[in-house]
DNA sequence: GTACTTTTACTCGGATACCGTCTGTCCGAGTAATTATGG
DNA sequence: CCATAATTACTCGGACAGACGGTATCCGAGTAAAAGTAC
């Protein structure tokens, strides 16, 4: 039971999507290398989070992905919903209701009510930090390796 | 990301463990028949409770399990570790180490202290509930199923 | 110089392979109660 | 009847096979800008 290495990468990649001016793109190849993640499969990657209206693509040459929201608006819980999908940590097999023999077969686990808010909890940490947060926190820690990335970013940049 | 199905089983398990009177034991074979588990693959379940201490075991003819701790002492969560393990929920690739070029490689992400903090939170919320309150709940919600349990356990437990 | 074609550099989506983990099965060893055996 | 041996019914732990999901690679198709070509 371990989260996806893929959310983390996708969290850093909307971060330097973030750093792009209005109308501009970046390749995914490009985020890829920066990343130091597998091109191909980091594109899928890019496409769940396109599915999700996080980011939009534009084909083409100069073609590429940019941010579709703003990034006060792009919670760490979005992009884990993007990769992870939606279904829940916690899901009964039903054991309960073959060992008592309960016809009702609807909440016949006795897990299912705390799991729920288990995860509820869990998923509200994560719905408070956004992309604009986790940016502010990135220029406090590492002033100096931000600007190298925001200046890679224009290097990179298309359009 | 989804949590193993032997949690569900253990936490059963024991729940049925916890109605023997004392002294008694419950063979694996019998729990695993009760649930409608694989009976070698759930023995494997129940020494992972053993090596957590929530069990005891005793062999030879005659053997098999008894609740180690009290029912109010056993929580979900220490269910939970046993079977899933103590790694944490989130573990970090260290991307963000090689694109920022940090030399500090102890907490170079940006993520892990809110994942931190989430996983707690979920923590916390497996730990409020134990064997004993869900024993109660079993009681209050299906009390006549939880008779018809007590009565097999009062006919399969052994000593 | 304009209209058209070709090339190029991207995204998109499916098919497929690899690998680690969870699940499940099997076997031999250890243990202790029961039963069988011999005096 | 008592002591000892054999059987029985468990737990214990390792080895191993199968299923499944996450990771990773490859390929053809679509798209649009740029470059080339013809008139």
């Amino acid at each position: 039971m371990q989260m996806k290495t893929g959310v983390e990468q996708s969290v850093y990649a909307i971060l330097i999507l973030q750093m792009l001016p209005d109308k501009a793109v970046l390749p995914g190849e490009a985020i890829s290398q920066q990343l130091g993640a597998s091109s191909t499969y980091f594109q899928k990657l890019l496409r769940k989070l396109v599915s999700a209206d996080l980011i939009t693509s534009v084909p083409g040459v100069k073609g590429g992905f940019k941010l579709k929201k703003k990034p006060e608006n792009i919670r760490v819980y979005d992009i884990y919903l993007a990769i992870e999908g939606k279904q829940s940590l916690y899901c009964s097999s039903g054991v309960l209701c073959d060992m008592l023999a309960l016809e009702e077969v609807d909440q016949c686990c006795l897990l299912t009510g705390l799991m729920e808010e288990a995860e509820s909890s869990w998923k509200a940490v994560l719905k408070r930090e956004t992309i604009a947060t986790l940016y502010e926190k990135t220029k406090k820690d590492y002033p100096e390796k931000a600007e190298m990335l925001q200046a890679w970013v224009q290097e990179k940049k298309v359009l």
